[in-house]
Parts: C-alpha cells; structure tokens; sequence
DNA sequence: CATGGGATTGACT
DNA sequence: GTCAATCCCATGC
C-alpha cells in the first residue's frame, strides 16, 4: 500500500522513524530502506535553512514529494518531503537492502557485492535510476513510490545516531537505522542508541 | 558575470 | 588513512 500524504504530513522525525522498514520502488527496482537521515529548516544542516531559493522549493512545497538535488557535482540524493506544506523538511534515504530489479541495479553499480548496490544515498539513486529530472515528482502517484512494510514483516529495530558527512549540526540525533541490516552507508557508529 | 561550497564516492597511499 | 572528481546554484561584485 503506497503511503498517503497523512504519513509525510507529520514531524519529520516520526517520518523518518516510520520510514525505515518500508519499501522504495523505481521501475523495476526496489528495496527495503534500512538508513534514513532527517532534515528540517531550523538547523543549517538543511538546504531550507534560510527560507526558500530556487533550488530548495521543493523541500516547503507538499508532503510527499520527491527532493532530488545534486551531490558534490556527481551524485543523486533522494528524500521524502515531509511536514505540511510550507515548511521545509524531509528525510533523506540513505540506504536500501536490494530486493527487486537487482539485474538492472549491478549493472547500473558496476560492483561486485550486493550490500554495495545502495548502501549509500548516491549509491541507490543510481542503482534505482533516479536522476535530477525526478525532483518535484510526487512519491504518491509518481514514477518512484513508496510502500508500507508488507502485513507480516517483522518491525525494524530501529537505533538512532548522529548525521553522517556534514558540518552543521552534526551533533543531532538524526539518523535512523535499522539494527539487524547489512545494508547501512556506514558501520554503527559508537554513539547509537534505541529509538 | 565569477566564485565557492557541498546531506558523496571510489581510487589510491 | 588521504584526496580528486564535477556541477548546480547561491551569493557577491
């Protein structure tokens, strides 16, 4: 069941939280996310902080949109906008455990191990071919959708943690994985504790 | 119009 | 562990 826009239209933080478990689609690639980050405009880690740029309206438009902005010059990055309309926020995916498509994803990855096809957030917007074009698109009734966890699935536990690779507000707890995965961008870090 | 920085990755020492 | 690649866009002149 996709996610409706009363799931994005919360704190980002719950968003991210509950994120973590569901399923991510892009043709015929999907994965389970399993590494979240989230973002809102009040710390300068955010491209929100600081109101609206033509680069960043996306992230205060709806819930339930995609932002896709450009990385170092190289990479996609993907989040799920959140919060109601009007205030900039969003989760940032940053890792999936590959569970469909998985063809399309190494030969798009070009690596050898399968934890390597989206532990990263350039890494699964390359695995799932989201590029650029796909920013404003809607999670909702777009091209990328994103599902609850199937009827069964056992609950993710999830640890929370501080952000990885920035310089502002690096301190807040603002990173959401699920424990038992081998798919995560990164090794736990010291400090992660139960969500 | 010129400049600088970044929510990363992969290759290399 | 270090470091370059590469480009959109915000900012400042």
């Amino acid at each position: 069941m996709t996610l409706g826009a009363d799931f994005y239209a919360r704190s980002v933080h719950r968003v991210a939280q509950d994120l973590v478990g569901c399923v991510i689609r892009h043709g015929s690639a999907a994965g389970r996310i399993v590494e979240v980050e989230s973002y809102h405009e009040s710390e300068p880690a955010c491209h929100a902080f600081g109101g609206v740029t033509r680069r960043n309206r996306v992230l205060f438009g709806a819930p339930g949109m995609a932002y896709v902005y450009r990385s170092y010059g190289i990479h996609a990055c993907l989040n799920a906008v959140a919060d109601v309309e009007g205030v900039g926020a969003a989760v940032l995916i940053r890792a999936l455990e590959p569970l469909e498509g998985l063809e399309g994803m190494r030969s798009r990855r070009g690596v050898a191990r399968d934890e390597q096809l989206c532990s990263g957030p350039g890494k699964l917007t390359q695995a799932l071919d989201i590029s650029l074009d796909l920013n404003g698109s809607s999670l909702l009734d777009g091209p990328i959708r994103i599902v609850a966890p199937p009827n069964g699935a056992a609950a993710p536990r999830v640890v929370r943690g501080a952000r990885i690779g920035i310089t502002k507000a690096a301190d807040l707890p603002w990173r959401f994985c699920d424990a038992g995965s081998a798919h995560v961008s990164r090794p736990w870090p010291a400090a992660m504790w139960a969500a």
